[in-house]
DNA sequence: CTGGAGACTTGGGACAATGCTG
DNA sequence: CAGCATTGTCCCAAGTCTCCAG
């Protein structure tokens, strides 16, 4: 059912040569682009974190200010800014800066330009599953450069999943319509509570007792030098807050909390700071450098504890049958084959390389002499039986007891749960090494049952800043393998992957900390810009299309592959691992030419997770891929002058620092932008987050993000099946008694048991109904969306390939609360973007 | 220019915590 | 208020991309 390709994706009104001022501006109008809004600006909403713009005090204060300081003065900011931007990365820095100016012309932009793009450009093509309901309205685009160049390819081809797309064309309506809501403060206020007041019980860490006095060191040093400049403001933030924490200040931030808690006074603070200052999140993204940028120095203190270490094997002594005879076997030995035993009701047994894998590493571990000779006269079931056994037991423990155990287990990794960087404490991601395990591959995995031994102190790197006091090693007797004080990268300590040897393993910091969110913003804004390079980049490939020089062809192809598909780069891989493809590594017999211009694409992606997609595509570039094939063998490379590198290195022709990823990014944050603004209607929260779920779906159809569907899914459905049809059957009974009430006769006796209902006069009966009904009507959405999402993985792209900034923006345009997109932990990780002006767009 | 090492992001599924309902 | 479904987190595998030596 592939639908026909929108037609010529790429027609380009604008000459490609002018292209970066042009594109700036564009931008710009981007920014400020919701029409009419402007003046929503003045009103409202506050900074977002409680924590920023409140109580201030002592140090913290110092910074605070500063940052507030360039809050105010855009301007200043700006013209600061620009000119020290990373040279990479010219345009980033001023990005923002003509808000001001910008408000006032774009209206008219995007008036002209609309009327030069022709309607078949503008149309976006999915076929739909049942949501046909976007209306057609105005057919106006509503972003500053009209051409389609803005509009993710992807967004306009859909799978050929059944899941179709809605929306027809560009339509403003719903745009107009937001722009007389005001904005939300609560939701955003609340993120800010939860905050400040979730890090503080967290701060009596343990094993600090030396960081502490560093902090406070190291944050004197900062209100001096700290020169803004260098700094990421949302990485400052983060310290201001947390170094007030640390501080005397902490119970008065508290209070703060408390109060913006309950209504929000707090804000008017901020309202006024707004005012004056207005829109923190441009003088944010103003400061933007490209800190990943490498060789450079990642932080100036680093003080950590390391890692912890799983507890020593504990031997059961449980005997396996070798021929029906018991076998007694070394701890070492029955500790892997107590790994195996377990893995009994797996899918992985019925695989051979598995056993075959697992079998040699557990021969060596036995010994050439060993009674044990094959693994097939192995019985585990002893084994099995005591584990599901300690299971149960597990499971039967009381409350208390499990309460106990946790708590017990958490003071015991309190310490490891913290860094401390650069005088700020920052959660550390994943401080424990890895257990000794069996690996599981994914897909076809050549690896798949080895043994993944144990790791020791002796196998692990620490990096640690060098007046730090070297973490003390967890097991008693033994050492860590290094200890190096590298301060161009931010992990804390490394390992290498025992299946793996040339891979690495490192332990960082969390998500949510100050390094993450950075890394994470600048992300977001490489796709920002790639939204005003794109027009020129779609010119540029579709010139290749027809190139002779057959590198350049196989480069404007694969490009064209990633912009409309979101196809992964695809690097070399060797053969110790799962065959898997990407873009570049594509082999012949993934693209099967069907006629028409359409390509069906198989093929197994990351993970081993099937793309299938049949799309139809430009002409030249359906001939360019006959070509490519022609007197090529199934199994050779569809792009054989190609690979990632090659493709890399073109793309930072066209933009700097573009590389292949960077299309998924854009892809996605882009489709939810723009599905936001077209799908959001006025109605309740349920209806608003359900837009945003359906736009949240369309980008995890794009970038292929699947779930396999639950085992007990269909019974699922079909309980709740049963459950409406009950229901209905009450409905219409009520609606006899509705009837006979109005005419005042007494309600029929009930039909499931024969007994009598109570008389109810008929606005009690009708209210009862229409709540009946109401029931109803949300399980059958239940069940439809239930139904929609069972293979589809929203997660995914709501982590990793949304900017959080247009949902945080949606949520105050929209009075949504922000808690209804994101759990608690990725509102700390998208800390950075809670601050974002309500009329952002990317 | 290439291949490998290293650093960091992205990915699905297992499992634990939480929420809901009879 | 137990028992189960749902949601949220953790785990660690599998990608991308950069850098550097030869």
């Amino acid at each position: 059912m592939a639908v026909e390709a929108s037609d010529g994706p790429v027609t380009f009104k604008k000459s490609s040569a002018s292209k970066s001022n042009q594109l700036h501006s564009e931008m710009k109008n981007s920014d400020s682009y919701d029409d009419g809004q402007s003046n929503r600006k003045t009103s409202d909403v506050p900074a977002s974190n409680g924590q920023s713009s409140s109580s201030l005090n002592g140090k913290a204060s110092a910074i605070e200010s500063s940052v507030d300081i360039s809050k105010e003065s855009n301007l200043k900011t700006y013209t600061k800014s620009s000119p020290s931007a990373n040279s990479k990365f010219p345009s980033l820095g001023n990005k923002n800066e003509s808000l001001l100016e910008k408000k006032i012309p774009k209206c008219d932009d995007f008036e002209d330009e609309e009327d030069n793009t022709p309607l078949s450009d503008i149309r976006m093509k999915m076929n739909n599953d049942n949501d046909k309901k976007a209306t057609p309205n105005a057919l106006k685009k509503s972003y500053e450069d009209s051409d389609d160049d803005d509009i993710p390819l992807s967004a306009r081809l859909p799978h050929n999943t059944n899941l179709g797309e809605s929306s027809s064309n560009y339509d403003d309506s719903d745009k107009q319509e937001t722009a007389s809501k005001l904005s939300v403060k609560r939701p955003l206020d609340e993120i800010g509570s939860l905050h400040s007041s979730g890090k503080k019980p967290k701060l009596s860490d343990p094993g600090s007792s030396i960081n502490a006095k560093q902090i406070s060191v190291r944050s004197d040093a900062k209100v001096e030098e700290e020169d803004d400049d260098d700094i990421p403001i949302s990485r400052k933030k983060n310290k201001v807050v947390k170094l007030m924490d640390k501080s005397s200040s902490s119970k008065k931030l508290t209070n703060v909390a408390k109060v913006n808690k309950g209504a929000a006074p707090s804000f008017k603070k901020k309202e006024k700071l707004k005012k004056s200052g207005n829109e923190s999140e441009h003088s944010q993204s103003t400061k933007l450098q490209l800190s990943s940028g490498d060789g450079q120095k990642k932080w100036t203190t680093l003080v950590h504890n390391g890692i912890i270490f799983p507890p020593p094997y504990k031997p059961h002594g449980v005997k396996i049958l070798y021929k029906g005879k018991p076998v007694t076997l070394t701890p070492e030995q029955e500790e892997v084959a107590t790994l195996f035993a377990v893995m009994r009701d797996t899918e992985y047994m019925e695989k051979e390389i598995f056993k075959d894998n697992f079998w040699n590493d557990w021969r060596e571990l036995l010994g050439e002499n060993h009674v044990i000779q094959n693994l097939k006269d192995c019985d585990f079931t002893p084994i099995y039986d005591w584990c599901q056994i300690e299971k149960d037991k597990k499971k039967q423990m009381s409350l208390e007891e499990k309460k106990a155990l946790r708590e017990e287990k958490m003071k015991q990794e309190e310490k490891y749960m913290w860094a401390i960087v650069d005088g700020v404490k920052e959660k550390v991601g994943n401080f424990r090494a890895e257990p000794p395990g069996l690996f599981r591959g994914r897909g076809v995995h050549p690896k798949m049952g080895k043994v993944k031994r144990r790791i020791r102190p002796n196998d692990v790197v620490i990096n640690i800043g060098k007046d730090a006091p070297i973490p003390e090693c967890p097991i008693p007797g033994e050492s860590w393998a290094e200890i190096t004080h590298d301060d161009t990268v931010t992990w804390l300590a490394k390992w290498r992957d025992p299946i793996k040897p040339n891979k690495l393993k490192m332990v960082s910091l969390a998500a949510s900390s100050s390094w993450k969110g950075q890394s994470d913003k600048e992300k977001y804004e490489k796709a920002r810009m790639l939204k005003s390079y794109i027009g020129n980049i779609r010119a540029a490939y579709t010139k290749g299309f027809t190139s002779k020089d057959i590198t350049k062809q196989q480069i404007a192809v694969a490009t064209y592959f990633i912009d409309k598909l979101a196809l992964r780069a695809g690097n070399e891989k060797d053969d110790e691992e799962a065959d898997t493809v990407g873009c570049c590594t594509l082999k012949v017999e993934n693209v099967t030419a069907e006629g028409h211009n359409k390509l069906k694409f198989d093929f197994l992606g990351k993970d081993s997770i099937k793309y299938e997609n049949t799309v139809e595509v430009e002409p030249p570039v359906y001939k360019a891929i006959l070509k490519f094939q022609k007197d090529k063998q199934p199994g050779d490379d569809l792009f054989d002058k190609l690979d990632t590198s090659k493709l890399n290195a073109h793309l930072k022709e066209l933009m700097p620092n573009l590389t292949a990823k960077v299309f998924r990014t854009f892809n996605a944050s882009f489709t939810l932008d723009d599905m936001l603004n077209k799908e959001t209607k006025d109605g309740v929260v349920a209806e608003k987050t359900a837009v945003y779920q359906h736009a949240n779906k369309q980008v995890a159809i794009i970038c292929n993000h699947q779930r396999s569907v639950s085992k007990n899914h269909s019974t699922q459905i079909s309980k709740l099946n049963e459950k409406i049809d009950e229901l209905q059957a009450v409905l219409k009974e009520l609606k006899i008694d509705l009837d006979r009430a109005r005419k005042e006769k007494p309600p029929l006796k009930r039909s499931s048991d024969g007994k009598n209902k109570r008389n109810l006069n008929p606005e009690a009966i009708g209210k009862k109904i229409a709540q009946i009904s109401a029931k109803i009507e949300k399980m059958q959405r239940d069940i439809h969306t239930k139904e929609d999402l069972k293979t589809v993985a929203l997660g995914t792209s709501k982590i990793n390939y949304l900017d959080p900034r247009i949902t945080v923006s949606w949520c105050k345009r929209h009075e949504v609360p922000i808690e209804k997109i994101y759990t608690k932990t990725l509102l700390e990780k998208f800390a950075w973007a809670m601050d974002v002006d309500p009329d952002f767009r990317i």
